[in-house]
DNA sequence: CGAGACATTGAACTGAATCAAAGCCTGTGG
DNA sequence: CCACAGGCTTTGATTCAGTTCAATGTCTCG
C-alpha cells in the first residue's frame, strides 16, 4: 500500500534528519516537546502506559514503518511513553510542517487515517487477548501475530522471525506476571507449538496454534508507509 | 471541534437517510455488505469481538457522534460486530461516496484521522484497565470515563449521567465475570464512591475515585463530528 | 399469575500472582 | 583467566483475586 511519488515527496520535504536511540532509552514521553514526529526505520519499540503504582501496560509494539505522531502521543497524558526495545533508527520530521502537509493533501491525510485505523484493529485483538483469553491462548495468539507482522514486513522466514522481546515485555503486554509467562512459554515449547531462543521466535505448529487460540490474520492489514 | 460549513456540506451531500435499530439488535456484522457507513445520532451501541468459544470482549462503547466506517469494521474479520445497546438512531451514508469525498478533501480526511486517533487513546486506557488494574479499579476508572464522555457530549449532570449498560456489558468490557462485577459495584456503593440505579450512574466522590484508580481525563479528547 | 430477563448472594475452586531462591549467561576488571 | 556483578530466566511453594456453580430474589410485562 505505497503512496504515490507526489505524496512521498511532500513528506520527504519536511524530513529534518534521522535519529538513533539506544535499546532501553526513551524515544518520546511527557517531557518531550512535540516538535519532532518520526517514522521507525529499524528496530523495535513499544508504547506503554505506566500507572502511579509502578504497574505497566504495554499497549503496542512498534516495528519498521510505524509512525509516531508527536501531537497525538503527547496528548495522551503523562503516564505514556514510547521506548526503544532494541537500538532504533528513526526518520525525523517537523511536526508542524508535517501537519501543514496533511492539511493540504487529502491522499496523505487518508493514509494517516488508514494508519490509525489499522492500529486500532490491532488494539481490538490485543484487548481481546487480555480480557478474554487464558494466559496460554494470549501468548499463542501474540506470537502468531508477531510472526505475521514480521512476515508482512518481509522480515521473517516461513516459520521463524527475529524476536528481541524479553519475558518482562511479554508480561507487561499480556497483563501477566513474568513468572507465569515463563511457565507458559515452557509449556508452548513442550507441546511443540512454538519456542523462543537466541532472540528468535520459532513457530513450530502454525495450524495447531491458530486453532488453539482462534487466530485469524484478517485484522492485520498492510499499512501505508511514510 | 466542529468542521467548517464546507466540509459538513460535503458529507451531508452523501447522506442517504436515517436508520433505527432496536436495543439488542445488530447494526453491522460480517454478513453486512459495506455499502452503508453511519454516524450514531442517538442511543448507545457497542463494538465487540466474539471468540469461537462464546467468550465476548467489548472493545468500545459508541455514543452520540461515533462514526461507523463500514470498510474499516468489515475488514476486522468475522468475530466482530456492532450492536445496539439501547434503541439507536443512525445517519446513513453511502460508503463509496463518502470515501470519494474523503479522497478529495484534506480537511475531511484529517478529521477522520483525528477521530481514529482519539478512539485509539480510549483503547489504550481501556487496555490498561483490563491488563493492569484490579477489578475494583477498572470499574472505578470505567465509570469515571463514561461520565466524562457523557459530560463532554453535554449529556450529563455534574455528578450523574444516563447509564443503560447491564452488568453483563460491564463484565464483557472489563474482562470480568458478571458476578464479580455485581460484587464490586456493591462495594463501590457501600464506600459511597459511585452507584448505578434506574438506568443512571451517580458519581458520588469524584476526587476520591479519581485518586483511587489513577484517572486523568486528558486522554479523552473532543472529537470532530460528522 | 407466570415467564423471562436481570440482579444478588454464597460456597467452593482455580488460574495466575506473589514471594523467595537458585541458575545462567555475558561482559568487565583485577 | 578467574571472579563477580547485573540482567535475565527458571523453579517451587504459597496465597489470593476473581471464576464458577448453584440458588434465590426481584422486577416488568404480557
Amino acid at each position: 500500500m505505497p503512496l504515490d511519488q507526489e505524496e512521498l515527496e511532500a513528506i520527504q520535504s519536511v524530513r529534518t534528519g534521522t535519529r538513533h536511540v539506544r535499546a532501553g532509552e526513551v524515544i518520546l514521553d511527557h517531557d518531550t516537546n512535540g516538535e519532532e514526529s518520526m517514522t521507525l526505520f529499524s528496530g523495535w519499540a513499544m508504547r506503554q502506559r505506566a500507572l502511579e503504582s509502578g504497574r505497566v501496560q504495554i499497549t503496542s509494539f512498534l516495528m519498521a514503518g510505524s509512525f509516531i505522531d508527536a501531537d497525538f502521543e503527547l496528548a495522551n497524558g503523562d503516564g505514556y511513553s514510547i521506548e526503544a526495545i532494541t537500538d532504533v533508527e528513526l526518520c525525523v520530521f517537523s511536526t508542524g510542517d508535517l501537519k501543514k502537509r496533511f492539511g493540504e493533501n487529502a491522499v496523505l491525510s487518508r493514509a494517516l487515517a488508514t494508519l490509525a485505523q489499522s492500529e486500532e484493529a490491532l488494539l481490538f485483538e490485543h484487548m481481546t487477548d487480555i480480557g478474554r483469553r487464558t494466559a496460554m491462548e494470549r501468548l499463542a495468539h501474540f506470537l502468531l501475530e508477531t510472526h505475521t507482522r514480521q512476515k508482512m514486513l518481509g522480515m521473517a522466514g516461513n516459520d521463524y522471525c527475529s524476536f528481541p522481546l524479553r519475558q518482562r515485555h511479554l508480561a507487561d503486554a499480556m497483563g501477566l506476571s513474568l513468572e507465569h509467562v515463563n511457565r507458559m512459554l515452557k509449556e508452548l515449547k513442550d507441546k511443540g507449538w512454538a519456542s523462543i531462543a537466541d532472540g528468535r521466535l520459532y513457530i513450530l505448529d502454525f495450524s495447531g496454534l491458530s486453532r488453539y487460540c482462534d487466530f485469524d490474520d484478517s485484522y492485520l492489514r498492510p499499512r501505508p508507509i511514510f
